[in-house]
DNA sequence: TACTATTCCTAGCAATTTAGTAGCAATTAT
DNA sequence: ATAATTGCTACTAAATTGCTAGGAATAGTA
């Protein structure tokens, strides 16, 4: 797993709007502000969350992001791999898991490493934006 | 944390060695060949483990590498960080855990994070290159 | 003594990733 | 109209990663 600034600037926004009301706009600027986040990044970050669904937004004058379902519905999981990708918490454990097998590296090494991948996901898949907000 | 191929190649540098006869003496480039490493890269990281005192080296002709002490006293969290740099799931972890505290993020979300990073240190920290060999 | 095999050590480098910035088009409230 | 705002794409500087290069030092062997 690698979380980069991505993945905490999108859970830092989320977490900010799952304390406002939920019928309400705020501009990425308020948020910036408010999260302490170069506005202009955030954009693109809450474009992405929009795009898969986890805000809406509304354009024009007056316009801005809301959540586009309750917080207890975003798992953090769901969130680190849209912004960062593939959940995985090694470099290695994410080739090997998805590639066949290499060559015919040890195979204990990976199980290791990859029994760590599933604990981690199992704990980011329990735990929603509610859960940390 | 972030494992790349340093830690991975130590690793299977330290699998292979842990096989072998431990008054034997195995060259980079019987060791790369074997774990399919470049030996160049490989030299540098078992210069690494021999600094810290994972492995012992023999110089000159017929020299080579032998594992420092028994596979069952190196931990796979000792060998990572050492090649990795420090434990730690996440960018902001590590950067968190290490400052004070930044301005004033959500420390619900730290938490969440510090307790991830705890899970897997404990698992690194009791599994041993001979659980894994 | 020369030669060869090997570790020791440092520097450098190309590709990728990360963390942004810039700027303009589209939309909408006023 | 104008101002405020999202939508979108392209660019870029710095850091990281995964190496490669090459020479010095050391030691066994002919």
């Amino acid at each position: 797993m690698r979380l980069t600034t991505r993945s905490e600037y999108g859970l830092l926004a989320l977490i900010f709007l799952a304390r406002q009301d939920p019928e309400g706009c705020f501009s990425v600027e308020a948020i910036a502000q408010s999260q302490q986040i170069p506005a202009k990044f955030l954009e693109q970050i809450l474009l992405s969350l929009k795009r898969a669904g986890y805000v809406r937004s509304v354009r024009g004058s007056r316009g801005g992001y809301r959540l586009a379902k309750p917080a207890a519905q975003i798992t953090i999981a769901e969130v680190v791999r849209l912004l960062d990708g593939a959940l995985a918490p090694t470099y290695s454990v994410s080739r090997y898991f998805y590639e066949p097998t290499p060559i015919e590296r040890e195979q204990s090494l990976i199980r290791f490493f990859q029994a760590i991948a599933t604990q981690i996901s199992a704990v980011m898949e329990t735990t929603s934006i509610a859960d940390v907000t």
